[in-house]
DNA sequence: GTTGAGCGTT
């Protein structure tokens, strides 16, 4: 396969501390495509620790950086640059680093536009190529096909772009369906993958063009409400946060009483890769599983992350500090709950509320043997209205 | 100013 001894990763010292990495990987695809670039910050004090490590996709393009990028001036310094010797960790394949980097002090960097596009959009870049450079050292074979990368020039991350107006509207709400139920039964028919293609999509959206992410999610409330709740199901956000965002007032059942824009139901499912096209070539940062033939960037959710642990004793009560009168009686009605949540039931139909009621009481146990997504439904109606009371 | 991280477990 390769010639397996030299190192793909050279050692980048003296870099000023203002650099960042999109610049250090500008600078160094002068010699080849570059894979990665790690600047090592201090934990502590969030400045750059000015040396750095270069992954290329090959130890020809690494040797060839070596020779040809010694000491080059970088902001006023020169850089120092060697092969690697040690790797990082045990693991040579991949690590999934960058945990718990601080953001770059005054570095002109943002941030990476992570996350691949959804489901097997590829941009076919053609490979960056050490264009009128110097050659390495050795004929070295130029990779091709490769679709991410730092590319050799124009470190702007590709801007993905969607059609607004070819995003549907939804369907009508079937007669006694609320939208919360539906959109939950839609999201418990989305395989994981889906779920998993719409957020890297919704992600690489969210980075490269702020604005029409903020005009889609406000146009189709609808689907700002499932993304969070695909979320909570996928463990990336804690439903902590809920105790947070608490922007739903007096209309706080979203029951009834509440019809949202031409409400969902079965969605075909959100524009996946089709209408996200990834115009051209891909971004910058493969975080870590970054895979050189195909485009096989996965996007991966943060470990699970188990939240799943409730709150000690009396779940099924308002936390502490409410004036309810808590009596340890069993629950028979709304009385066990706070004032204000019993005001906002009494606004709903009976049926409702005799529905909202068996849920506010369910048990811990009870929660716990239904699946993840009436669980996520369960929750967040609870927070709804218990946490109203506050 | 000079060689890199550690969650939680297949």
């Amino acid at each position: 396969m390769a010639p397996g001894h030299a190192s793909k990763t050279i050692f980048v010292a003296n870099i000023p501390y203002d650099v960042s990495e999109e610049q250090l990987a500008n600078t160094f695809a002068e010699a080849g495509p570059v894979q990665n670039v790690e600047i090592k910050f201090d934990p502590q004090t969030g400045r750059s620790k000015g040396y750095a490590f270069v992954q290329f996709w090959d130890e020809g393009t690494a040797l060839s950086a070596v020779r040809n990028l010694q000491e080059v001036p970088v902001n006023g310094r020169n850089l120092r640059v060697e092969l690697s010797t040690d790797e990082p960790g045990p693991r040579r394949g991949g690590r999934g680093s960058r945990g718990g980097v601080p953001g770059h002090p005054g570095g002109p960097v943002g941030g990476p536009p992570g996350g691949a596009g959804g489901g097997g959009g590829s941009g076919g870049g053609a490979p960056p190529g050490a264009g009128g450079f110097r050659p390495p050292i050795h004929e070295d074979t130029p990779p091709r096909g490769f679709d991410q990368g730092y590319p050799p020039r124009d470190p702007i991350p590709t801007v993905v772009r969607i059609d607004l107006a070819a995003v549907p509207d939804g369907t009508p709400l079937p007669p006694g369906q609320n939208p919360t139920d539906s959109i939950s039964k839609t999201l418990a028919a989305v395989s994981p993958g889906q779920m998993q293609d719409v957020m890297a999509s919704m992600k690489s959206l969210i980075t490269t063009n702020p604005e029409q992410a903020r005009q889609l999610l406000s146009s189709k409330p609808q689907l700002a409400y499932a993304l969070f709740q695909a979320m909570l199901l996928m463990n990336i956000v804690d439903p902590s946060v809920l105790h947070r965002i608490q922007p739903l007032p007096p209309v706080a059942p979203p029951p009834a009483a509440y019809a949202p824009p031409p409400t969902q139901n079965a969605y075909p499912s959100y524009p996946p890769a089709s209408s996200v096209p990834p115009p051209a070539n891909y971004p910058p940062y493969p975080p870590a599983n970054a895979v050189p033939p195909p485009s096989g960037a996965g996007y991966r959710p943060p470990p699970t992350q188990g939240y799943n642990a409730p709150p000690p004793a009396g779940y099924g009560a308002p936390p502490a500090g409410y004036s309810t009168p808590a009596p340890p009686a069993p629950v028979g009605g709304m009385s066990s709950l706070p004032p204000s949540a019993q005001q906002a039931l009494a606004t709903l139909p009976k049926d409702q509320q005799d529905m909202l009621l068996q849920v506010l009481q369910l048990t811990p146990d009870q929660i716990n043997a239904l699946d993840a997504t009436q669980k996520a439904s369960i929750m967040q109606l609870r927070q709804q209205f218990l946490g109203a009371a506050a």
